[in-house]
DNA sequence: TGTACATCAGTGAACGCGCGTTCACTGATGTAC
DNA sequence: TGTACATCAGTGAACGCGCGTTCACTGATGTAC
């Protein structure tokens, strides 16, 4: 794993260079090992080819670096959704886009998509700003197609539904991967035409209106 | 937390009692501690009011602890779905309770449904026999509303599209609980009736489409 | 030009901690004779 | 009726392990005089 020729110590001005490397380092093992409880800071410093203390001189605690690798996975999440929309010729095509490449971002790291969105909820929880951010470019791309004519709604709502559901699909095919499961772009296609076409609707099934008369209004709905 | 009386060790024939007392002494712990870890074979023996070495007198080791204890949360949300949607007038109320029942069930006991639905993935995982079954439950209510003629399709991927949204609403709360979330009901019936009437309207919205045509397709659908 | 010194990057050894697990044991109690 | 014994439920002390963290230290290198 660890390169074998010995680390060669960093040049006068240059010792910040060792925050980069241990921060590679915990993503790297992070994704090889696929497993939070691996990432020790042995691990980190054997990795690095460093002793343990050295992580000490660019992170406060061990918190601070696994804080540090949740902004990093923010950014990468961030930096797919943005170009995975980029090209997109319209606000309803970018909101497909760009969920796609979420559940696509997630599965790919799977590890790295846990640890800050399925994680346990911590007091100060980095994490939250995390998903705050990711959440406003939901929230933008939902407004956008509002102003599109494409959805209609409390955008705040409909983002929130949108997210809980390319969260669902991510998420559960991570804690799940020896499920029979369909293939990806498929499945999440189809759920997004699915939410999408019932956000656009736009209506609700009240309760209790009776098997026949749910039927008959679904029925109208087909094409 | 454990009781002053020191326990009463069990008569001659008895000693199975234990079993059961160590095992709500998890479940118990989990509930209060919200957290896997602090769930130590100290902690449960702790509360029990026994030595650690007793617990190995009905657990091979931890793990089989663990899986004991995945097991009765199946055993209780699979108890929950089938009260829910036992005074369900039809196939579709039955599956809107189920997974009213689903959601409630996680939130009301955020780190059991953690080690049942979004832990790490390990090599025997008898959390995937729960999925089985919990997935089972919701394919017999789909199969009913296809036979109804509520639902058109293939009743597996139309489960597992219903069971990725009930989850991901359930999974984005229990990880980001500080996020402001509309009331939990009602985000809920929005999200099950969008999905529905999408999954009742056996269509896609092919790519490429254009923004108006999409809208105007969508706008077909409106009330 | 030489040298003393401050700075910087990094180290080696040790710390205490909580953990899962093991082992030899204790002492109450039902049973056989 | 008394007693030896097997069984059962549970214990106390110790084990090694990996962890995060701390502390006094080393040794190369640029800089001031």
């Amino acid at each position: 794993m660890a390169s074998d020729a010995p680390r060669k110590r960093a040049p006068r001005g240059q010792g910040a260079a060792l925050r980069g490397e241990v921060l590679t380092a915990a993503m790297d093992l992070l994704r090889e090992t696929s497993s939070e409880e691996s990432v020790s800071l042995r691990a980190v410093a054997a990795r690095v080819g460093v002793s343990v203390p050295s992580i000490y001189l660019h992170f406060a605690d061990k918190q601070a670096l696994l804080d540090a690798v949740c902004e990093e996975v923010f950014e990468q999440l961030h930096r797919a959704l943005k170009e995975a929309s980029a090209d997109a010729p319209d606000a309803f095509e970018a909101l497909r886009q760009q969920g796609m490449a979420y559940v696509r971002f997630a599965l790919a790291n799977p590890e790295h998509y846990r640890i800050v969105m399925m994680g346990s909820p911590s007091g100060h929880d980095p994490a939250d700003e995390i998903a705050s951010g990711a959440f406003g470019h939901v929230l933008d791309s939902v407004t956008a197609c509002i102003g599109l004519g494409v959805l209609e709604g409390d955008p705040v709502d409909l983002a929130l539904q949108l997210w809980a559901g390319v969260h669902g699909i991510a998420s559960l095919r991570i804690a799940k991967p020896m499920f029979p499961w369909p293939p990806l772009e498929d499945f999440f296609d189809g759920t997004f035409c699915a939410v999408g076409i019932g956000l656009a609707a736009q209506t609700r099934i009240p309760v209790g209106l009776g098997a026949d008369e749910v039927t008959a209004r679904l029925n109208s709905l087909r094409a």
